[in-house]
RNA sequence: GCCUCAGUAGCUCAGCUGGAUAGAGCACCGGACUUCUAAUCCGAUGGUCGCAGGUUCGAAUCCUGCCUGGGGCGCCA
């Protein structure tokens, strides 16, 4: 029996139980979930739902709970049902209904975890986004490791989602970095507001190179735009590529400008009443949604505000259908909230329309002490950086293993460690231990037939793993709703542990060479099966190998 | 000054949409390899959940104020 069956059950026993009691079920709620105790003295699982409905319907838990205690247990699959403390219910099941969710699990495969949560859901995921003035640095970094695990969670509750990178190829950064380019192709020095590197001298030698003729032609810096950009995306797109980051749609601002978006986003919010024009520039009036000061859309010089093509893309993507927007943008980019949000209401939508999640900075540390890169790109840490320090698979799971709101200090020699002290190895190493046990069955020939005995799961170890695996579509349904993909990473580690456990208990998965296999084997072996699709499934979600040896 | 993130064991962090005795890894101490991968496991030690109030039957979790640290407050992008 899965959690989410057996809550149901739960909710059916409570509305049973204040049926008979004369009691008003409309107190109770929709849905329910139980949860594992930490005691396993408490039971298979808990459910507090007398306590948290006992106040609204004016009546004692503890003898709400002994109603709702009777009809539970009296549910198949349910062995014992406990009430404890001021009122929570212990529930024991069957140790065949609990062993069989390892035969599902395998059913079910790489599609298990998959779950309607977010069904119906059109979900653009914007994230990166990084100038093509430079390389991704750190904080793009993070958001590739985390907002391509988000997207992978979304579509595995069910939502469709559309992974995007919002290529800034036209304004001020730009320009500065055609200058860059040019200055560097003549031997000048780096431009004020430029940029430096040694990056800047090799692109400009690679224009060169594609248009010798570059330096005379009508308009130069126009060339070193055109080819520098590009060539610097390529790198960008390459370096994300390599680090198993992938996106549907790379869109151009440049287009939002070619296709005169922003003067339509403007007549939009101007025909909302939003707009007002002061010392010759035009303005949003961000405040009446809470932001903290009105915001400029048109400078009074009749330049664009790169607010403005936020506007125009922000509607752009509104037009494609999507319901939701979600941002991805670092911490020092969280001032951005209050005129986005405001933006979206100005345009008629409801909060909750656009979500904008913030990521804290990340540390790259040597010996405790911040790391310095002073290589191609300056002092900036880069993408490449990180993997080069620690691997693609290290850089991946640390970056999405903790919570966005806190900052991440990157111990390089933590990350690069083969041991438990590096929660990648651990799991990848539980998994690849669930390889070779398969492996070393078909070597010796032990069938897994068509099913096993799910009541021989019985011993601690092997019910603390099996409730361990039952969890997993209910962590990747949170993980999506709270876009917390570090939830996966921690579920994952607490996956290898219950598995490490069971191997260490000394139960004996496959026979000896000399041994007959027995039914106990045969079920441990579903066991095993099942644990390596989880584990190969939540490192999937993160976008992590799963090795078969290591 | 305002906004925002964080403050939980010696260290790094989970837990935070209110529930039972606050968890994990590392470090330290003591154990377990003639046996499917010891890159592992078991046990012990270790905490005024930053501080002070408040709400509640119940607060690490919610509210208010304060302290400390990170980040941010442009007609920059």
């Amino acid at each position: 029996m899965t959690p989410e069956t057996l809550a149901e059950k739960v909710l059916s026993a409570a509305r049973a139980a204040f049926e008979a009691l004369g009691l008003d079920a409309a107190v109770l709620p929709a849905h329910t979930a139980v949860e594992r105790p930490r005691d396993p003295k408490h039971g298979d699982y808990a459910s507090n739902i007398a306590l948290q409905s006992a106040k609204k319907a004016g009546t004692n838990p503890r003898a709400l709970a002994e109603q709702i205690a009777r009809n539970l247990a009296a549910t198949d699959g349910v062995a014992k049902v406990d009430i404890a403390g001021p009122g929570f219910l212990n529930i024991t099941l069957d140790a065949a209904a609990a062993g069989e969710i390892a035969g599902k699990i395998v059913a079910a495969g790489p599609v298990y975890g998959d779950n309607g949560s977010m069904a119906g859901h059109h979900i653009n995921l914007e994230f990166v986004s990084a100038n093509p003035t430079g390389p991704v640095h750190v904080g793009g970094t993070r958001w590739a490791a985390v907002g391509d695990a988000l997207a992978r969670v979304m579509r595995s509750s069910g939502a469709k989602v559309t992974a995007e990178y919002y290529f800034n190829d036209a304004g001020v950064q730009i320009s500065n970095f055609a200058a860059s380019l040019l200055a560097s192709a003549k031997g000048e020095p780096t431009p004020e507001n430029g940029y430096g590197g040694e990056y800047i001298g090799e692109i400009a030698q690679q224009v060169l190179q594609q248009r010798p003729d570059a330096l005379e032609s009508e308009d130069p810096k126009e060339v070193f735009r055109e080819i520098g950009v590009g060539l610097m995306f390529d790198e960008i797109k390459a370096d994300l590529g390599n680090f198993g980051t992938h996106f549907d749609v790379y869109f151009n601002e440049k287009d939002l400008h070619d296709k005169g978006e922003l003067d339509a986003a403007l007549a939009r919010l101007d025909q909302q009443g939003h707009i007002f024009e002061s010392e010759g520039a035009v303005f949003l009036r961000t405040t009446t949604f809470g932001d903290d000061k009105d915001r400029a859309l048109k400078k009074s010089n009749g330049e664009w505000t790169y607010f403005a093509a936020d506007c125009a893309y922000y509607l752009d993507k509104r037009d494609r259908g999507f319901d939701k927007l979600v941002l991805m943008l670092g911490a020092d980019h969280h001032g951005y909230i209050g005129r986005m949000q405001a933006m979206s209401q100005a345009f008629g939508d409801k909060p909750g329309t656009l979500e904008i999640l913030i990521g804290q900075m990340v540390n790259l540390l040597k010996d405790g002490q911040p790391v310095r890169m002073a290589k191609r790109y300056g002092n900036v840490i880069t993408l490449n950086d990180i993997v080069e320090a620690i691997g693609v698979d290290a850089a991946r799971y640390v970056l999405a293993r903790y919570s966005s709101d806190s900052t991440i200090d990157i111990d390089i020699d933590l990350w690069t460690k083969h041991g438990n002290d590096n929660p990648v190895y651990y799991v990848q190493y539980a998994h690849s231990r669930t390889c070779g046990i398969a492996r070393n069955a078909a070597d010796r020939g032990v069938e897994r037939g068509d099913g096993y005995d799910a009541a021989l799961l019985n011993q601690p170890q092997e019910t603390g793993l099996l409730k361990v695996l039952a969890e997993f579509p209910s962590v990747v349904a949170t993980a999506a709703e709270l876009r917390e993909p570090h939830r996966i990473a921690r579920y994952a580690e607490e996956l290898a542990a219950a598995w490490h456990r069971f191997q260490n208990a000394g139960l004996r998965i496959l026979p000896y060479p000399d041994e007959e296999t027995t039914p106990v084997h045969v079920a441990r072996l579903w066991l095993t099966d099942a644990t390596r699709v989880v584990l190969a499934n939540a490192l999937g979600l993160l976008g992590v190998s799963a090795p078969e040896r290591m």
